[in-house]
DNA sequence: AATTACCCCGAAAACGTTACCGGTAATGAT
DNA sequence: ATCATTACCGGTAACGTTTTCGGGGTAATT
């Protein structure tokens, strides 16, 4: 119970309580074979009794490997970067390697320099073996231990990415909504500087294409994957002369902007409104009625992105530097069919 | 654009280029006067061309502060913790500390030692200047560093916390439901032996006692606030042989899974049944209908938690050890009076 | 009995940084 | 002209760990 007043536990504080010299106790702590059974107990002992536990800085200093993995988020809030933090976990809780996060704030002024200055200072010459980004912004990062990224915001980067079939998940809730009759659909994008949006674009237009229906500017409306935004989007298109008849939002969140911009305009869902989302974050099985989305394994997406960095880290070689998880329609509640009798 | 191939820049790289000593480097990098203003504007320059940034680990490991804030949190996914996160991110990112995030795997064995050990491995004489934790479920952290708790587990505890009103809330609940003519009312509880969960339970006894009704154990539940237990409980509650007109749920992700219950037995919300949350998590407003909660200030907590780490790393003394944080009624569309005719 | 082999363990050198102490040159005061 | 003061900067000792090296025992082999 008693308690050191300044300064706290070191190894040498253990090793003169244990009687041995600092290398034994560090032997101890690492596991090394090197040592006879009962000093190892003995030492152990004497380590649970104090409840020592060894400085995470100084072992990160001296020594190559530190066990642990470093995962840098945006602005945490967002349900995407969560999933992939939960996926990490779980593929991280059966390893013995340990998890930091970083996030970086949520200033947009200097959001990609600041990112990248916080993640090369976790990096560099410190703390982590390895480093995962979730949607980064930045191209490139110069460091020398090893980055993965989960859906980079731009095509061409210098490190290996875990990125979901964008552009064949739109194509397939294109798909969905075009079977069940409709043909004016209303689309909300992402940025359109970042790949996902692009390619989630991309598939609602080839989409179109290939049911012969030509491409209305009008119902092509930018959000930025908010809910706010999404709200913002679904009251422009529902104001329109000729209004959709079902929107295709490119992100769940932001779908779920368009039920309250549909509440708001007294119209229900799918009755007088059908609704597709992109992600199925937790949210969307929840909502009233549930969201008809494409299913993006997210937090699979955090688990590959160990694998790959794991690998990295072993010195391995990666099989593919961009891997693709594919994306599913999870039909719910929120699209019907048009009825026959247009107005 | 050239890059070390082994090693990765240090203090004495930019040393030898800049053509000073690693003293003065280390000066322009903490920003001390005793330096000549062209000496630290080369030096400057020299830094930011090689894009170094120091390691945090030599960094912690020498100098006493270390501009690093921890947060502790249980298994992401909660709604809580992460509420938490966002606040304390945002109090933060106005100052010049950073913050690292760390988890605690889901390991419900070890839970409370694990926590504990990574605790006081980030902590004890290591990266961070202090650490908040939220829900802690250990009552004590043998280390020097100061440590904030948010919505500490037990009542009793060794380190400063910021917790809400937790009975006052309750209280507030039940005169709600009361004062709409609810008689038979249900209540969802937590683990038992949470203290968030005691105060609730108790404000829901004292508010029905007040009233004079007195209290059936028929309709008293245990869930584990998540959305899964309370759907049990609900379904629970409903399939009684007097079921009750509304259900108070200990939080919002249960009162969810009540929403879904109610949805299973045919039953809407409010006209069949009226529900009443706790926490007034973001997922409260979207569900349809919006849910009738008890606002707790979870990301001002976390702000409140920072505010208090601050203080005690700057060595001040804390005006209250215990910070109550307010809580308040938010009503939405989850209740409605009840009938004067009763079945 | 002498040599070899092996098992433990301690001493000491790093790791990259900051804190402290001095030292030099320039300036100002007597 | 000498001394005290100041401004600036470099050398060096820590910080707490891991790792390498080697040495002292004891057991096994010749």
């Amino acid at each position: 119970m008693m308690r050191r007043s300044k300064r706290s536990l070191t190894i040498q504080d253990v090793a003169k309580a244990a009687g041995v010299s600092v290398s034994t106790v560090s032997r101890v702590l690492n596991n090394k074979d090197d040592i006879a059974p009962e000093t190892y107990e003995r030492v152990k002992a004497v380590i649970a009794d104090m409840g020592y536990t060894s400085s995470l800085a100084a072992r990160s200093m001296r020594s190559l490997r530190k066990n642990v993995l470093g995962l840098i988020i945006p602005d945490a809030g967002a349900p995407f970067p969560i999933e992939v933090m939960k996926g990490v976990n779980r593929a991280i809780s059966t390893l013995e390697y340990d998890l930091i996060i970083y996030t970086c704030g949520d200033t947009r002024k200097h959001f990609t320099a600041d990112r990248e200055k916080k993640f090369v200072s976790l990096l560099n010459n410190s703390v982590t073996d390895g480093v995962i980004v979730v949607t980064p912004e930045a191209t490139h990062f110069n460091t020398n231990a090893p980055v993965v990224a989960v859906d980079p915001h731009y095509e061409i980067n210098e490190y290996p990415s875990v990125i979901s079939t964008n552009w064949e998940g739109a194509m397939e809730a294109m798909g969905h909504l075009l079977n069940l009759g409709h043909q004016r659909i209303g689309f909300i994008s992402g940025r359109y500087d970042l790949q996902s949006t692009n390619r989630r674009l991309l598939g609602y237009q080839d989409g179109l294409a290939k049911a012969g229906i030509p491409i209305d500017p009008e119902l092509i409306t930018q959000g930025d994957f908010s809910a706010d935004s999404g709200l913002k989007c679904a009251r422009q298109l529902l104001s329109l002369t000729k209004p959709p008849t079902a929107i295709f939002a490119a992100n769940d969140e932001m779908a779920m902007g368009v039920y309250q911009a549909a509440h708001e305009a007294g119209l229900s869902i799918p009755e007088d409104l059908s609704v597709v989302g992109f992600d199925n974050i937790p949210e969307a099985s929840q909502s009233e009625p549930g969201l008809t989305t494409i299913h993006q394994p997210i937090q699979e997406m955090g688990k590959i992105a160990v694998q790959m960095l794991l690998k990295l880290i072993e010195g391995e070689p990666l099989e593919e530097n961009i891997i693709k998880t594919p994306t599913c329609l999870v039909i719910r509640d929120s699209c019907q069919a048009l009825e026959p009798v247009r107005q």
